[in-house]
DNA sequence: GCTTTACTACGATTTTTATCGTATGTTTGT
DNA sequence: ACAAACATACGATAAAAATCGTAGTAAAGC
């Protein structure tokens, strides 16, 4: 089983934008710019220029449509969030998961139908430990 | 109830540091450098300066033992984690704790026991909830 | 006493990340 | 035709974080 070691790590802007693509599918910058905007005034070269160092990176890849360019993420959301979410929980939580998942759950508090939901999933991991060995 | 508004927010140097004092409580110096170096090779020189910018920005104290100088933290492992806790929600998982958690369980399952410590907290939350409204 | 060792202080530099301005070219509207 | 709007390219700069080197000083060992 193949590991994440060489997975690109996005810096913070970088996955504000994978978020986007990810989430809306191919961007052209004006709409990525557009809606990163919402959130924090940036300008638009910027966030051309982020994307550009990104696609130099391995992130994105992009086909032109007339004279613009439609980005498009070509790193996978869950692995990169997994890499991500390792990294975090080894530096804050010295790699406890379970203490990560108490504190998560303790302050993000979810809804009663996904906290059912969470019930259901931690017992189809420990149905799958028992039935491993 | 206060907000975390004003929390400092450590790097990723910086916390490694934090950690050893949350763990250890106050170490000096050389001691925090010993023990990173057995992670990365890092300069005794490197890790004063981080320890001395830390104490700036509000993060630690120290008091004087001879001629040397005994660091401990002066913010709260809990709160500092519950806000990059927050952050990282936010930002890689659109905050989602539900999301979060479940990848964590995923990905870095825990054994039985810590298993059924998360049903029953997650228990736990569900009565709560009940009994609140 | 004097050299070596153990410390801190702190400026300076390097590295990484984020941001922007200017140049340049292409459509579009009139 | 030509001005305005729209688009990319990319160097340059700024800002943030990490790293290091040198100076200075006190203690310890000889």
């Amino acid at each position: 089983m193949k590991k994440n070691e060489n997975l690109i790590e996005p810096t913070a802007s970088e996955l504000a934008i994978l978020q986007l693509l990810w989430a809306k599918g191919p961007l052209s910058v004006k709409e990525v710019h557009m809606a990163l905007a919402n959130d924090k005034p940036v300008v638009y070269t910027t966030v051309l220029k982020t994307m550009q160092v990104m696609m130099g990176r391995g992130m994105l890849d992009r086909k032109e449509e007339g004279r613009k360019h439609i980005y498009h993420a070509i790193i996978a959301q869950t692995k990169t969030q997994d890499k991500l979410l390792g990294n975090f929980l080894d530096k804050t939580f010295g790699g406890s998961a379970k203490k990560l998942v108490m504190r998560a759950l303790g302050q993000h508090t979810p809804d009663m139908e996904e906290l059912e939901e969470l019930k259901a999933y931690i017992e189809s991991l420990e149905n799958k430990k028992n039935s491993k060995k």
